[in-house]
DNA sequence: ATGTGGCCAGTAAGGCCGATT
DNA sequence: AATCGGCCTTACTGGCCACAT
C-alpha cells in the first residue's frame, strides 16, 4: 500500500511544489550558459524558431535532473512531461511533472491555454467577473497490480524565455535576457490563491472575443510573486558573472528560494 | 586521432544507414503496442493532436534505444535528434541522428520541408525539371580539444504514422494502421539515388505555387522501395498477432531488413 | 483505382498597438 | 511609463479534391 498526495497536508503539498521548482531552477541555471549560446545564435529559418528553441532548451536542461522514473507515458500538447517518483520528506511521491516552454518579448505576464490551467480561475476584467475551468487534471491515475490505486499529482511549471530580436542575418540573432520559471499552484490551493475574483494572479487572456477565438488566460508575474515569492523565479543574464546557488531555501510555504544568476558566455 | 565518416566507402556508409534504421525499426516494433494504444485512444482537443502524438511516440520509442551519447546538443525544428557514438564494424562513428515524425491519412508518400531534405533533389513534374537544394548539412562539426576535427554524419529518418479517423467522442478516436520508417539517403549518394531528374523517388511538393508558399518536396514510398528495399519499412497492424523479429538482415547495400509486424493490443 | 499536383484549412503562439491609469 | 486588452499575423502540418493515367 503506497501513499500519494491525498495524504499530504496543504502545507506539505506546497512544499512539494517548491522543492520541484527549486530543482528545475537549479537545472536551468546550470544549463543557462549553453542555453543562451544556442538561443542567441541559432539561425532562424522563420520567426517561429524561438518557440522550438525554448522547447528544446527546456528539455535539455531538465532531462539531466530527473528523479526515479515511473514506467508510464502519455502523449499530448505539454512540452515536457515526466511521470516519476519524487523523494520528499513526506514520502516517495508519485508525480506527473508538466512543464511548458514559452518564448516572449514580454516579461510581465504569459498566456496559458485552458489545457494548461491547473486551477479553476475567477478574475475581473473590465469590471466583469470572468471564469475559466481548469484543464489540467489534479492527478493521473496509475493503475496496475503493483501500484493499486495510486495517484500521480500533477505539478504545473512554466519556463518563460524573455528575449529581444537583434540582427536578421548575422549572429547573434537574438538576445536572451532572462529565463523565468513559474510554479502555478495546484487546483487544490484555490482557497489560498484565488478565493474570490478580486484576489488572483489571473487576468484576461490573449484571445480575440470578436473573432470567437477559443479563450485563453494570462498569469501576471508581479501578482503571483506578491502572493507567494518563490513561485516566480528569474534567472537574469548578467554577462559573464554569476553567483553560486546556495543550499538552503527559506522556511514555510512562502519562504523564498535562493536567488540565481544567469550564466553568460 | 579519431575516424569519421569521410573514411567510409559508399557501401560502408550505406551499411551504417541500414544499421541505424534497423535499430529504429526494432525500437518502434517493441513500442508499437503502447503506441497504438495511445495513438488510438488519446482524446483530441483539436485536429492537430495527431501531430503531437506522433512526435511524442517517436521520442518514447527511440529514447530507450540510444547509443553512447556525445555531449553536444543543438536546437531546431527536427523532432528527435541525438548526437552520439554509433558502434559499427568500420569504427565508432560520430553520428547526428535526425528523425522526423509524420501523421497522415495517406500511405504512399510524405512531404518534406526543405530543411529536412538531405540530398539535392532533381525531379520531373509536368514535364518540367524541378530542383530543390538539400537543407540538411552532410555533417555537424564537433569542435573541442579532445575531438579535434571530428564530423558527425547526419542520418535522416522519417517515421510516418498512417491512420484513419474514427468516432469524434468515444474511444477509440482513431485507428493507427501502419507505422512506416524511412531512411532518406545521405547527400553523398546522389549518384546512386538521383543521378538525373528522371531517376528519383522525389516528386512535387505539397505547397501552393499560386499562393507563393515556400516550396516543399515529396518522397514517394514505392519508388524509394524499388531503388532500395530496406529503406522503406512498414510495421503493419495485424490485430493481436505479431511476429518475432529475426536477427539477420540481408547482405549488401540493398539486402532486405527482416520484416516486422506491428503489435496490437 | 492509383498516382500526382496543389489549394486550403485548422491551429497554435505570439507580435504589437491602442487605451487606460 | 507601466498595465491591460485583444486584434491580427506567421507558420506549421496535413486534409482533401481534381485530374490524369
Amino acid at each position: 500500500m503506497h501513499q500519494d498526495y491525498r495524504h499530504l497536508t496543504a502545507d506539505e503539498h506546497e512544499a512539494v511544489e517548491k522543492q520541484t521548482l527549486r530543482t528545475v531552477v537549479q537545472a536551468l541555471q546550470e544549463y543557462s550558459r549553453e542555453a543562451k549560446q544556442i538561443f542567441d545564435n541559432t539561425k532562424a529559418p522563420s520567426k517561429a524558431e524561438v518557440i522550438v528553441l525554448a522547447e528544446d532548451l527546456v528539455q535539455y536542461a531538465l532531462e539531466v535532473a530527473e528523479t526515479y522514473p515511473i514506467n508510464r507515458r502519455y502523449a499530448g500538447f505539454i512540452d515536457y512531461k515526466r511521470i516519476r517518483w519524487l523523494p520528499t520528506p513526506f514520502g516517495l511521491l508519485p508525480q506527473a511533472l508538466l512543464v511548458d516552454a514559452k518564448a516572449s518579448t514580454e516579461n510581465n505576464r504569459e498566456t496559458l491555454q485552458q489545457s494548461q490551467l491547473p486551477m479553476n480561475a475567477d478574475f475581473i476584467s473590465d469590471g466583469q467577473h470572468h471564469q475559466m475551468a481548469a484543464g489540467v487534471e489534479p492527478h493521473l491515475e496509475l493503475s496496475g497490480a503493483l501500484n493499486g490505486e495510486l495517484h500521480a499529482v500533477t505539478t504545473s511549471l512554466f519556463v518563460h524565455f524573455h528575449y529581444r530580436d537583434l540582427s536578421q542575418d548575422t549572429a547573434p540573432f537574438r538576445e536572451l535576457q532572462s529565463i523565468y520559471a513559474l510554479a502555478i499552484p495546484h487546483g487544490r490551493f484555490k482557497d489560498r490563491y484565488n478565493p474570490n475574483p478580486e484576489t488572483t494572479f489571473f487576468g484576461q487572456g490573449k484571445h480575440s472575443p470578436a473573432r470567437q477565438e477559443v479563450p485563453r488566460i494570462r498569469v501576471y508575474f508581479t501578482r503571483l510573486k506578491e502572493m507567494c515569492p518563490w513561485r516566480l523565479q528569474q534567472l537574469k543574464y548578467i554577462g559573464g558573472e554569476y553567483t553560486e546557488p546556495l543550499w538552503r531555501d527559506g522556511p514555510g510555504p512562502t519562504g523564498a528560494l535562493t536567488s540565481f544568476a544567469f550564466l553568460g558566455r
